[in-house]
DNA sequence: TTGAAAGCGCTAACAT
DNA sequence: ATGTTAGCGCTTTCAA
C-alpha cells in the first residue's frame, strides 16, 4: 500500500483545466470554432454550437479570461482607488462599485493608497496594463499625474473635477451652504472649519465654499488643520480647538467630526451646548453617537455604482459627452450635534453679553 | 486650422505601450534576452543586462503581467472574499489583506458575496482561473463547496475551520467564555444569544461555546435569530427581545449589538440598567456609542495580513504543515454596556423579588 | 551567454 | 459556416 500522502495526491486529482483544444478534439471541430461558440455566438451554426456547448459542459470547460486578455486587450478587470477602505465612506463606495462591476461581468481590483500620493501613483502605474479602466474613488494625487493615467485608460473620478476626465461629485457647495445656513439660523456668527487632507479635492471645495458663502451671508469663518481624515485626526483637532473654543465647527468628514466631539468632551466642552458640530458623509456612526451628528449626507454607494457605469460606457467606446461633472444631490441631516448658540456667559446670573459683531 | 477636438486627439498621443520587441530592436538583441533580463536576471551577461535596462528605461518599457500570465500561470492576483465590505470588520480585514498583498507585489481582487452563498460560489468559480490564490475572509458557503475551490487554488480561510485548508481564526471560544464569565460576575444568571447568519461559521462556534460554557458554569442560555449581521438586524432582534426582556444579551457582532441597544431603547429598556449587552469585533463604533459597547476584540486587520502571508507561502510551494488553525488572541473590552444585574422590580416600593433560580 | 522557435489559451484575419 | 494560420506579450526549451 502506498504511503497515505500519495493516496492524498491521487485523490486530489490535480488535473489541469480543460481548454478549447480539449473541447475541439472531443467535438471533432477546430479550436477556433469552439472559441467562436463562446466569444461570438451567432457566428457558428446553431446545432454545432449546441453540440460544442454540451461537450464543453461535460468536460467542465470554462473560458479562461487570462487566455483572452493578450489578444483582445480585455482583462475584465476594473481598478478602484481609495485612500482607505476602512473609512466607512470609502467602504460604501467600494461596495457600490463592486456590485456594479460584478453585474457587468467585471472584477474589481482594489487599490488603497493609505492617504499617500506616492503609493497611489505607484499602484496606478502598476495597474495600467492590467485593468480596462479606473474608478478613482478618492485620490491624493495632483491633477497632472492623474491625467497622465487617464490618458492611458478610461477613467472616472469621484469627488473631483479634472478637465477632460468625467467625474461624479457630490454637491459639496450646496451641502456646505446648507450647513452654514443652518448654523446661522441657530444664531451662530462664526464657524471654524476643521480641514482634512491637503491633497483632498473635496476638502478644497468645502473650505472655499465655507469661506465664500460665509462672507456672503455675514458669517465669520476660520480654518484649522489639516488633520488626518480619521477619528484620531478629530481628537487632535479638538485639542487645538479647545484652546479658543468656537461656537460652531464644520469638520471635513464624519469621522473627524466625531473625533472633535469626543475631544471637546475631554476638554470639558459640551456638544451642542457649547459647540455645534457638523460633519460630512453621513456614515452609520453619525446616527449612533451621542449626540447624534448633524451631517451632510451623500449617496456614497450610488456614486460607486454610477462611476462604474460610466467607465464601462467609456470602455465600450463612449466618449465623455460633456466635460461637466455628474452632480449627486446631498442632504443636510439635522441631528443633535447642532443647537442654538448660547451667548457667552460672562456672569451667568447677569444673563448674556453679546460679544460678536466685530467686522472681519 | 483643424477643429479643436482633432488637435486634442493629436495631443493625446495614443501611442501603444512598448514591448520587449521594441526594446530588443533598440538594443540589437533578441526579445528573449530582454525577457530574461527582467524575468531571470543573472542568466544574462551583466553588461548586456545593464544596457538593456537602460534602453528599456529610456523607452519607458514596463513589464506587462497580462503577457506573462498565460505562459507562467502567474497573474500576480489574489482573490479576497468577504460577505460585505461595508461591514467595518470586513473592511479592516480587507485593509490588512490589501496592504500585505501590495507589499508582496500582488494585487487584490475584491469579491463581495453580499451574504449570499450562491453569489459567493459564482464569484469564486469565476476567479479560479484568474487568481493565484484565495483569502476567504468571510464565507457563507458550505464546507464541501469551499473545499472544491481549495483544491484548485491555494486558499486560506478566516474564522473557519475546514479540514485540509489552512485557516486563521480568532479565539472565539475564549472570547465567548470571557464574555459569559464577565456577565456571571455581574450577577447575571441567564444570557440570550442573538444569532447572526446561519451560514456563518463564527456564529456556530460562538453559540455552541455559549451553550456549553453556560451549562458548565451554571448560566441559563437562550438563542434568538438568525438575524442579518447588521445594525438593522439588531433592531429587528430587539423587537423580539423586548417581548420578554432578558437581563443579558450577547450579540453575534458589534453591529447587531448596537442595533439591539437602540432597539431596546425604543422599547423603553435601558442598557445596562435593564439589559447588559456584549458584542464581537470591537469596531470603531463600539467605542463611540453611548453606552460604549463591551465587546470581544479581535485583530481583524492583522488576520488579513496573516492570511495573505500564508497564501503567498502556499503559492511559493509551501504545503500547509499542520492542519491546525492559527489562532489569534482576543480580548474582552469591558465598557459601559454591561452592568450589575438589577433584580426584577415587581413593585419598586417593596424592593426586589428574586425570580431566577428555576432549573432549565 | 545568446538567438531561434515554439508555446501559453485564446482570438482574429483570411481562406475555403 | 468552418478550418487554417497568425499573433497578443511574454516565457521557455533547445541549439548554437
Amino acid at each position: 500500500m502506498l504511503p497515505s500522502r500519495y493516496c492524498d495526491r491521487v485523490t486530489e486529482q490535480p488535473r489541469q483545466p480543460v481548454t478549447i483544444y480539449d473541447v475541439a478534439k472531443a467535438a471533432g471541430v477546430a479550436p477556433s470554432t469552439v472559441s467562436r461558440t463562446f466569444a461570438r455566438p451567432g457566428r457558428v451554426n446553431a446545432e454545432t454550437a449546441e453540440r460544442i456547448r454540451q461537450i464543453a459542459q461535460q468536460l467542465g470547460y470554462r473560458a479562461n479570461p487570462v487566455g483572452q486578455a493578450p489578444s483582445t486587450n480585455r482583462t475584465h478587470l476594473l481598478g478602484l482607488m481609495v485612500a482607505d477602505v476602512a473609512n466607512p465612506f470609502h467602504a460604501q463606495l467600494t461596495r457600490g462599485a463592486q456590485v456594479a462591476a460584478t453585474e457587468a461581468g467585471y472584477e474589481l481590483l482594489l487599490a488603497d493608497s493609505r492617504e499617500s500620493a506616492l503609493r497611489e501613483r505607484a499602484a496606478l502605474e502598476r495597474l495600467v496594463p492590467v485593468v480596462e479602466g479606473f474608478i478613482i474613488g478618492v485620490s491624493r494625487m495632483p491633477d497632472n499625474a492623474l491625467r497622465t493615467i487617464a490618458k492611458q485608460r478610461p477613467m472616472v473620478v469621484l469627488n473631483r473635477e479634472l478637465r477632460g476626465v468625467p467625474s461624479v461629485v457630490m454637491d459639496n457647495p450646496s451641502g456646505m451652504r446648507a450647513a452654514l445656513d443652518h448654523l446661522q439660523a441657530l444664531g451662530h456668527e462664526s464657524v471654524t472649519y476643521v480641514a482634512g487632507p491637503e491633497a483632498s479635492y473635496a476638502d478644497g471645495v468645502r473650505f472655499r465654499t465655507l469661506r465664500d458663502h460665509g462672507a456672503a451671508v455675514g458669517l465669520h469663518t476660520h480654518r484649522v488643520g489639516p488633520f488626518l481624515p480619521t477619528f484620531e485626526g478629530g481628537l487632535k483637532a479638538a485639542e487645538q480647538l479647545a484652546e479658543r473654543p468656537p461656537t460652531a465647527v464644520i469638520a471635513y468628514n464624519d469621522l473627524v467630526a466625531v473625533g472633535v466631539i469626543n475631544g471637546l468632551r475631554r476638554a470639558g466642552l459640551k456638544v451642542p451646548e457649547h459647540v455645534s458640530v457638523i460633519g460630512f458623509d453621513d456614515i452609520l456612526i453619525a446616527r449612533l453617537v451621542t449626540p447624534s451628528l448633524t451631517t451632510v449626507s451623500s449617496p456614497s454607494r450610488q456614486m460607486g455604482i454610477t462611476a462604474v457605469g460610466n467607465v464601462l460606457a467609456m470602455i465600450k467606446g463612449a466618449r465623455p459627452a460633456n466635460t461637466e461633472a455628474m452632480v449627486m444631490p446631498v442632504q443636510l441631516k439635522v441631528r443633535e450635534s447642532t443647537g442654538q448658540r448660547r451667548r457667552k456667559r460672562v456672569s451667568p446670573a447677569l444673563g448674556t453679553i453679546i460679544v460678536s459683531g466685530s467686522s472681519s
